[in-house]
RNA sequence: GCCGGAGUGGCGGAAUGGUAGACGCGGCAGUCUCAAAAACUGUUGGGGAGUAAUCCCCGUGUCGGUUCGAAUCCGACCUUCGGCACCA
């Protein structure tokens, strides 16, 4: 009696009983080696789409399958859950962020559970409750004590639409808003940061990771190093007391070809070395800047602007006087601010001398470019000319000889500059983490002492979008008694971004109940590092950037809490899901929700097509067609056990061949969920299925043979597809789960093919095939050719050059 | 402008120096049915020769190169998707 395949059904049966037995619940008291498998904490959001779904499934697949082969696996969710859409949502819908959050949460949990996934949810954690955030704080005040976070004036991104400040990671394309595309300005404020740039150095060694080349190269080209010197000129201006400015290159050796020095618009000297007669031009020049959108100033193509102050340095090396301009392309928060123009060898410098007119000294030249009257900047090395005593010299030892004469004489040294910021943690927003200070007029600025923590989030704020946090209204937040002397005080209002939620949370699965601290770190240790970290590649200069800076400096600050160098040793970063006209996002009106295919046809399904579309790293276009493919093969597999083996006419040939496909095929699909090729794994068992049923029509196997095959498929299937595999695992008279079953052994010689199709060629043209023994010698592969009728056709009358045998695969004869 | 990924049938893709197109979608033909859908079976890169079994030619973005042999390696270019971009 045979029953047909209702996914709905089986699935809900299966969860519930999974959920019941706690299968999945995981600890650390286990002999065998643990392996922690995370995907990239979901943002809360509200609804699941598939691409949720395409980041999560495989990564469950493979945590299944580490499961099976006998590991200790812990593959935990959670939720990212403060940040500005609920905000958002709380300002236009009126309902409390931390309602609107915890529904979607509830919606989330349930699609999620819907997927069938290994997820201990004893484990869950959700970075808006107190028990959580209350160690975010600590973390903060971590930093603090250890001198890593301070409090600064600076000209910092803001997002008007937003309306708070930015990290430089959160703007993208230059000039826009990372969440939500607004173009940022630039606005003074005070504000907290994090010392990441103490960590640049050791951020830009990747040594032992096992990390995507695009990955580490983001994150190499953000941090940004650059080596050179440091080098003084020399400043002799009536009325100033300062008698040097600093200028930061790469190119010590073309010092001898200084024309013109130029300083950001920004620097505070400006005003004092701007003589009289030059007043009206710069202040002129200094306003227009100010009206320029900040985009501008960065943009490439763009003709050079500036103004000259009137007055000059003087280049140390040869005691010549340089005139000082002002030019929006020197950027006042790089290096010194200060830049030495080298028109003859730098492209900006260049453009800017023959703007202005101003003289183009070449001191460096090749042997393909022999000092002609210069049309663009050499910015080779070469050797050097007009330099002095350095003339003659390679540029490379040049550099050397330059910066050994500056540091023996005190005019400079060689400097190491980083592009990469300090992180800036302050946002003027309601729903985050608040900031763990106190302002006292007494003792000034005051950390909230461990203790107290949490600051909590006063749960009556208004949230007016007025630029400034909303905490900053709620007298009953900010108005405190000072830690230290007891006298009043007030609350820092402004919380913490995000991102510090995100940069530790995956320490906190390994015991997400600790009280006492953090985590436990016995479990810690017991975890930590994550083997396999996946999620989208669009985190890398943000979320993954700042895990490391994270655990490095607590690792730093206390070697007890954090005793590893990096989060995450092997990281892999899904491609994008893609459905009519591109990347699925709420705006395009493009999103697909799983629930519908889900109840149709299964999770198994849903699950399964979605590693099929393609490797998982390119993503792919989701279609509703292609879907069905997959329903359809495992109805096939459903159908194929349900119809029962009986009564065999067992042959030899077709018996060595099964077992030699079994083994094959577990082979080859374990190899597969190593590498994360899922499509290749599926399209492996869906040959498994096609070969099976052919089998089973023939009836051309033993029943115990038969057996061990479709016993062998539903172990491989149960990673990928589990529920059916469960099911089908039950209705087969197997005991209960088989999840618990550990992954099949495949034997290496049985998975090698017995014969081999050898392919034989004339001049590299395929003219033959034969089958032969796999064990064929090159010497029995090379004489068996010459009895093959198209051989003697293709090779009659003509001069035979060379035989070659690539062992197993072909003989190419060549003839002329 | 610079760096990186990708480009293969009608479509998603497989093959990373050795038989191009595995697996799936779609199409076509058939079985079942009064019929249709579903399911199942067969077939399916293009062109050509032959009654046929078969056989030949072309074919992995474009053009060159290396090699006995190239989707795969090298050089130049085109398209496309990411990232970076006046960082001295």
């Amino acid at each position: 009696m045979t029953q047909r395949y209702h996914p709905r059904e089986i699935e809900k049966k299966w969860q519930e009983r999974w959920a019941s037995d706690h299968l999945y619940q995981v600890g650390e008291d286990s002999d065998l080696p643990k392996f922690y498998a995370l995907t990239m904490l979901p943002y809360t959001s509200g609804d699941l789409h598939i691409g949720h779904w395409y980041a999560m499934a495989p990564s469950d697949v493979c945590a299944r399958f580490k499961r099976m082969q006998g590991f200790n696996v812990l593959h935990p969710m959670g939720f990212d859950a403060f940040g500005l859409p609920a905000e958002n949502a709380a300002i236009s819908h009126g309902i409390h962020p931390h309602e609107w959050t915890m529904s979607n949460i509830e919606n989330m949990r349930r699609q999620l559970k819907s997927m069938g996934a290994i997820y201990d949810w004893n484990r869950e954690l959700i970075s808006c409750q107190p028990e959580y955030y209350k160690w975010t704080q600590w973390f903060f005040l971590k930093f603090y004590h250890a001198g890593l976070a301070y409090r600064s004036r600076a000209p910092v991104n803001w997002c008007p639409k937003c309306q708070t400040v930015l990290a430089n990671e959160q703007v993208v394309g230059g000039d826009l808003c990372e969440r939500c595309g607004t173009e940022v300005t630039k606005k003074d404020l005070e504000q907290w940061f994090l010392q990441i740039t103490r960590y640049a150095e050791e951020l830009l060694d990747f040594s032992g990771l096992d990390w995507p080349e695009k990955i580490k190269t983001m994150q190499k080209n953000w941090i940004g190093k650059s080596e050179g010197a440091e080098i003084s000129f020399g400043l002799e201006h009536a009325g100033l007391e300062q008698k040097e400015i600093r200028v930061f290159t790469t190119r010590p050796d073309t010092i001898f070809g200084v024309s013109f020095f130029l300083l950001a618009p920004e620097n505070p000297l400006v005003p004092q070395l701007t003589t009289p007669e030059h007043q009206k031009e710069v202040a002129e020049y200094i306003s227009w800047c100010k009206r320029q959108a900040d985009y501008m100033r960065t943009s490439t193509d763009r003709e050079k602007t500036g103004a000259f102050l009137g007055s000059y340095v003087i280049n140390r090396l040869n005691g010549e006087k340089v005139p000082i301009w002002i030019t929006d392309y020197v950027l006042p928060s790089y290096g010194t601010g200060a830049v030495m123009g080298v028109p003859a060898h730098d492209e900006r410098d260049f453009d800017f001398a023959r703007k202005f007119h101003l003289p183009i000294r070449p001191v460096i030249t090749s042997p393909e470019h022999t000092g002609d009257e210069a049309i663009q900047a050499y910015s080779e090395p070469g050797v050097m000319i007009n330099s002095g005593d350095f003339n003659g010299l390679s540029s490379e030892r040049g550099y050397e000889a330059i910066c050994d004469l500056l540091e023996r004489k005190d005019w400079g040294k060689r400097t190491v500059t980083y592009r990469l910021r300090d992180w800036l943690i302050s946002r003027q927003r309601y729903w985050g983490a608040p900031i763990p200070i106190v302002y006292c007029a007494r003792c000034g600025t005051v950390p909230v002492p461990e203790e107290n923590l949490p600051v909590l989030l006063p749960p009556n704020a208004e949230f007016r979008p007025t630029g400034e946090s909303p905490l900053k209204y709620c007298p009953e937040f900010v108005n405190t008694t000072c830690p230290r002397c007891s006298g009043p005080a007030q609350r820092e209002t402004d919380t913490l971004d995000t991102f510090m939620c995100s940069s530790w949370y995956y320490l906190r699965y390994s015991s997400t109940r600790a009280d006492a601290g953090p985590f436990d770190t016995r479990k810690l240790k017991y975890w930590l590092p994550v083997d396999l970290y996946t999620g989208g590649a669009e985190h890398a200069v943000m979320h993954l950037f700042y895990s490391r800076f994270f655990i490095k400096a607590l690792r730093d600050i206390d070697r007890n809490l954090i005793d590893f160098d990096e989060p995450f040793k092997r990281l892999f970063n899904q491609g994008i899901i893609a459905y009519h006209g591109g990347k699925m996002s709420k705006s395009k009106g493009n999103v697909i929700s799983p629930d519908k295919y889900v109840s149709e046809m299964g999770a198994d399904t849903v699950r399964a097509y979605l590693m099929f579309i393609g490797p998982w790293e390119l993503g792919g276009g989701w279609s509703d067609r292609g879907i069905r493919g997959i329903s359809r093969w495992l109805n096939r597999v459903w159908n194929l056990i349900e119809n029962g083996y009986a009564h065999p006419v067992t042959k030899e040939e077709a018996k060595k061949e099964l077992l030699h496909i079994i083994h094959r095929t577990i082979k080859k699909t374990s190899e597969d969920l190593e590498n994360l090729r899922f499509n290749t794994m599926l399209a492996c068992l869906m040959e498994f299925t096609n070969h099976l049923s052919k089998v089973q029509k023939e009836r051309s196997v033993p029943t115990a043979l038969w057996q061990e095959a479709i016993t062998c498929l539903l172990l491989l299937l149960a990673p990928s597809a589990p529920h059916i595999a469960e099911e089908l695992w039950s209705r087969t008279g197997h005991a209960y789960s088989i999840h618990n079953q550990p992954w099949p052994r495949f034997d290496a010689r049985l998975a090698e093919e017995e014969q081999i199709t050898l392919a034989i060629q004339i001049n590299g043209k395929l003219r033959d095939k034969v089958l032969v023994s796999a064990s064929i010698s090159e010497a029995e592969a090379k004489g068996l050719v010459w009895e093959r009728p198209r051989v003697k056709i293709y090779t009659e009358g003509k001069e035979i050059l060379k035989t070659i045998y690539a062992p197993g695969r072909v003989v190419n004869i060549v003839v002329k």
